[in-house]
DNA sequence: CTGAAAGCGCTTACAG
DNA sequence: CTGAAAGCGCTTACAG
């Protein structure tokens, strides 16, 4: 079982009649020459009836680096706002001609240089990173509409709207940029509404831990009544601290979500959260990194999906 | 700011006063040439000394694969199979001068076709595969030790100790080659121990949808005092749509998980699953892969989780 | 309007 | 023990 041999550019060439120069030129539209319309149907036809589809490898070789776009994402993500990124991303990739590979775990430094030494890809993008700055992306990315920002206003202003003033924040355990910038925007937007700065708490797994933190949150900051969550997993675990706690949830404790996961509608109780669609903003990084024009997309603002727990 | 031009084979051959060939054959220790001990060790030196990383491009380009290894993943996964699985492929992967990376979403030919153009990976695994085959892997794969048969045999076993014998297996609404084997391995394991063949369910998303699911499977087969579910994600629906017709769980109806996610550990009641490490699979996957000897390692058995919905 | 040629960086059979 | 050379498949400046 011999792999059948690739169809290449000589191969198109041949066919059609004409050098690889003049095929290359055709099947690239290369606006500095000018080939006689006769010519380039032969070559497409020829193309097209063989198959042919350019090595990426040797085209990578060629130009320097190949049209691949690397994402790198931790593990914990399974919301709304990565799926619809991705998916954005992805299909934005997909439709100048690139592809999009994603990198799992955690990542050293070390782990992306063989990447890059591997594949050369065109772009190598960690996962939140236009969600937090954004600088170039009109108040998309952190900005108030439709960003990160408009997404913590949107949680905080939740709680706040149902009277609660004490805010806890609860992180994940690891922090990193992301963690940063959602503490800082929380305190901005909890400053804004006349709210005192909400107090930061670790609720870990296992479900035992988690427990033994909120019990110290409570013991420490009594005041606070409510707790806006890092992601739906975190509030979950909140939730779960509170029923081991024996508190009512929204009662003695409110809880709200980030991004809208499938466990949050079947918790018990259900979890209220901030749903986001980020198809636009993986759209828009997707130009960004292509340095294409980021387009006229709006990105879709957020809401706020109330079910039991605030 | 030029990019620092990169450093290749014969910079490297340049600063130790051979030719590229001699560079190539030290680095590649290419056995059936000779080369002094003196000549190596100043390639060897010069290489390290320059910081020299044979482009993977060019390489590719050679070879007619790169050292990259695609897997394909469906969306809806995160427990703790995927997680071990893909830590042990990356990790097996790595040590033998390899990538992974991962491509996300439902897979067409056509999208499979266009990264196989652009990177020529040396592999594509899809997600799951070795899971129900493992053929060529002694057992281990879809085999009764440490494999899928084993894992259903844990989940059906745990329901039958606890006294139901009348079992319906929550599939996901999409098949695959996955379901259908997860679906012929339990219908064995029933008739093993001498129970009535498992009618499969659907518990579609969203929320309202499941419970409806469950209604008309409790109408139609009222026998049915347990339910295996594919996932833990599919359980956690199961334990929605219980509570929503007021079922009491594991009173009314018994519910246990497959592959142990925190949502399971948080859940109310608290849910029963089956625990897989893959790490295993994972680098015997990989060494499948790779053409190497599988090696001795062997796959962790897996242990049922017991909590509260069984 | 079209073609011959160079070169991206590597590997390796072949000739000394 | 070491080197000159071919070739993987592409793109594109240059010469006709």
């Amino acid at each position: 079982m011999a792999t059948p041999r690739r169809v290449t550019l000589n191969d198109v060439a041949a066919a059609s009649g004409v050098s690889r120069s003049t095929a290359g030129f055709v099947l690239a539209d290369n606006p500095n020459q000018t080939i006689s319309a006769a010519t380039r149907d032969r070559v497409r036809a020829a193309a097209r009836e063989l198959g042919y589809v350019p090595s990426g490898v040797a085209r990578a070789l060629r130009e320097g680096s190949s049209r691949v776009v690397v994402l790198e994402v931790d593990w914990a993500y399974d919301g709304n706002y990565a799926r619809s990124y991705i998916r954005g991303l992805d299909a934005e990739l997909a439709a100048h001609g690139h592809v999009l590979m994603v990198r799992h775990g955690s990542h050293d430094d070390r782990a992306t240089e063989q990447i890059v030494q591997a594949i050369e890809p065109r772009a190598v993008v960690r996962f939140g990173e236009s969600y937090m700055t954004g600088h170039d992306l009109e108040d998309m990315g952190g900005g108030w509409r439709g960003g990160l920002a408009a997404h913590v206003a949107l949680q905080i202003g939740h709680l706040a709207a149902h009277g609660h003033t004490h805010i806890a924040l609860a992180l994940p355990t690891a922090h990193s940029a992301l963690t940063e910038a959602r503490h800082r925007l929380t305190a901005r937007h909890a400053q804004t509404l006349g709210l005192p700065a909400p107090v930061v708490v670790d609720l870990p797994s296992p479900r035992a831990s988690g427990t033994a933190a909120l019990r110290r949150l409570r013991g420490k900051h009594p005041q606070v009544t409510a707790i806006a969550a890092f992601t739906d997993e975190i509030a979950l675990r909140a939730l779960g601290a509170a029923r081991d706690l024996g508190l009512s949830v929204p009662g003695d404790l409110a809880v709200i979500g980030f991004d809208d996961t499938e466990g949050g509608e079947l918790s018990v109780p259900a979890l209220t959260s901030v749903h986001i669609d980020a198809e636009v903003h993986g759209r828009r990084a997707a130009r960004s990194l292509l340095n294409l024009d980021p387009g006229t997309l709006d990105p879709d603002p957020g809401h706020v999906v109330a079910r039991e727990s605030v």
